[in-house]
DNA sequence: ACAAAAGTGTTGTCTTTACACCCATGG
DNA sequence: CCATGGGTGTAAAGACAACACTTTTGT
C-alpha cells in the first residue's frame, strides 16, 4: 500500500483500528549546545507546527501508545517516557475541529462527520532523549520534523504551546525530588555537561562545587578514570551514572536543594 | 422523565451527548475521627463497589465535568479537584467490557456493540472533602454511596483499587511541597488534629512541637483567640488558614521537611 | 606566557531534629 | 485529686550556601 493509500485508509477507516475522540501527544526534550529542545512537526495543513502525536490503537496500552509514537519520530525505543497531564479543557479541545478547508490538501474526502474531525482529548507525555541519537523523521501528514530551541518555539497548533509549558513545569519540579539527566546525556560525560543541563533546565545558577557533591554522595554519579578532550583546555574527567542508585532514587524518591 | 426513562436513554443514545470510549473516575478524599475515608458507591449490576465517576459532555471541559460528577455524589461545589492520571493499561481497560448478561437487571436492551461496553480510558481526579459536609447521594446505576475506611477497601470493580493507590500515592507526595488541609479540615481546627490529620495520610509519626512550627512560621496558620471544648481536658486553641499565604504557597510551591 | 576552563575544601549560617516538664479540665 | 491530653523552648547535629586560588592544556 502507497503512503495516499495508506492515508486514505487511515482517514476514513481508522476509527476502526484507533479510539476516537483520545490522541496522544508527546513533548520530546533533547538537551544540545546548553540549550533544551523540543522535538517538532510541520503539518502540510492546516499548515503550522505542532507536537509529534498519534492515535492510540484499539488494543494498545496508552504507554505502549505513546512510546510507539515517538519511535516513528526519532528512531528510539526503551526511553524515559511520562504522563503528566490530560488535556481537554481549552476551546480547542470542547468543539469539533473546523478546518474541512484546511485538510483539502491531502485530496482525500473527509467528510463533515470524519472521525478525526470530532472533539479529541490528548493524553500528554513527555520524553527525555538523547539528542544525539535521533533522527527526526515526519509521518505522513507532516512536512518537516525538527528540533527547536525551547524559547523559540513558534506558535504552535491547538493547545500545544500550553503542553510545553506544562510538560517543562513538570520536568522542572521533578527534578527536585527525582535524578534526571540519565536519558540527555550521553552515557559518559563531565561534571561540567551535567552542571550546565541542571542550569539549563532550571533557569538557574547552581554553585560549581557545591551541585556534584549531593550527587556524588547520593551515589548516583561516578567518576571514572578517563577524560574527556576538549581542545585547548584542562581535560575534564568523566562520569557516568551508577544505574542502581540512580534507579533507586527514581523509585524512592529524593529531596535535592539546588 | 421517570428514572427507568432516563436510565434507557442514557444507555442508547447516551453517546449523543457524551464522549464515547472516555470517563472520568474521582478519588474523594475525606478525614473522619483519625481515619483516612474515600466514598464509594455499590453497583447495581455487575455487582460490587466502585470509584464514583461518570462520563464527559460533549460540550463539557474535564474539569467542569469531574467538578458535576463529584457534585452530584456529595452535594459539593467548587472543592479542591485534582487531575492526577489517565487510565488505560490495565487488561480491563484495553478491551470491551464483556458483562452484557450482568448487566440484564437493568431491565435495558444494551445490544452487543452499545457505546458504554467500549474501551473505556479514565481520566482520574482526587478530590479532598471535609466529610461532615458530605451527604453521600448513589445515583441511577448504583445502591448504595458511603465512606470507606482507606484501609478496609473492598475489592472494587475495574482497575479502581490500583486508582486509589494512585492517588493516594500522588497525595502523599503533594503534602511535600504544598499545603493541603483547608478542605479536609473544618474551617476553624486545632493543632492536635491537624497534626493527627498529617500523620494519618503519610502514616509516619510527626513531631508534637516541630511539626507546627513550620506551618505557622510560613503563616499558613494562624492562631485563634478561642479554644476549642474537648470535654474532660485541657481546651485546645483553635487555629486556622490564613488564605492568602495559603493560596500563595499552593500557587508558589513549597518544600515541607517532617 | 597567556587564555580558557577544570579541580578542589573550609567555614559560617540556617534548618532540622530530639527531647521533658508543667498546665488545664471534668469527673 | 487524678487521668488525660494540651502547651511550650532549647541545644546539638546536620545540611546548605558562600566563597578563591591553583592546575591543566593548546596555541
Amino acid at each position: 500500500m502507497n503512503s495516499q493509500k495508506k492515508l486514505e485508509q487511515f482517514i476514513q477507516h481508522g476509527y476502526k483500528d484507533y479510539l476516537p475522540n483520545v490522541s496522544i501527544d508527546c513533548t520530546i526534550f533533547g538537551y544540545h549546545d546548553r540549550k533544551l529542545k523540543v522535538l517538532l512537526l510541520n503539518w502540510k495543513t492546516p499548515e503550522g507546527w505542532s507536537l509529534p502525536g498519534g492515535r492510540v490503537k484499539r488494543n494498545e496500552s496508552l504507554q505502549l501508545s505513546a512510546s510507539r509514537i515517538l519511535s516513528e519520530r526519532t528512531g528510539l525505543e526503551e526511553i524515559f517516557l511520562n504522563q503528566f497531564h490530560t488535556f481537554g479543557d481549552s476551546v480547542f479541545r470542547q468543539q469539533r475541529f473546523k478546518h474541512t478547508k484546511a485538510l483539502s490538501k491531502f485530496n482525500v474526502d473527509f467528510g463533515e462527520d470524519n472521525w478525526l474531525l470530532d472533539r479529541t482529548l490528548s493524553i500528554g507525555f513527555y520524553a527525555l532523549v538523547d539528542y544525539s541519537l535521533v533522527n527526526p523523521q515526519p509521518d505522513l501528514f507532516t512536512e518537516e520534523c525538527r528540533w527547536w530551541d525551547i524559547y523559540d518555539v513558534p506558535g504552535l497548533l491547538f493547545d500545544h504551546n500550553e503542553m510545553i509549558e506544562k510538560a517543562l513545569a513538570t520536568l522542572r519540579h521533578q527534578m527536585y525530588y527525582e535524578p534526571i539527566g540519565y536519558n540527555l546525556l550521553p552515557e559518559k560525560f563531565t561534571l561540567p555537561e551535567i552542571h550546565d543541563l541542571y542550569e539549563t533546565i532550571l533557569e538557574k545558577t547552581l554553585d560549581r562545587r557545591n551541585f556534584p557533591k549531593k550527587l556524588i554522595s547520593l551515589g548516583i554519579i561516578k567518576k571514572l578514570k578517563e577524560r574527556k578532550n576538549i581542545g585547548p583546555h584542562r581535560a575534564p574527567f568523566l562520569y557516568r551514572f551508577d544505574k542502581r542508585n540512580y534507579d533507586k532514587a527514581l523509585k524512592d524518591g529524593l529531596s535535592l536543594s539546588f
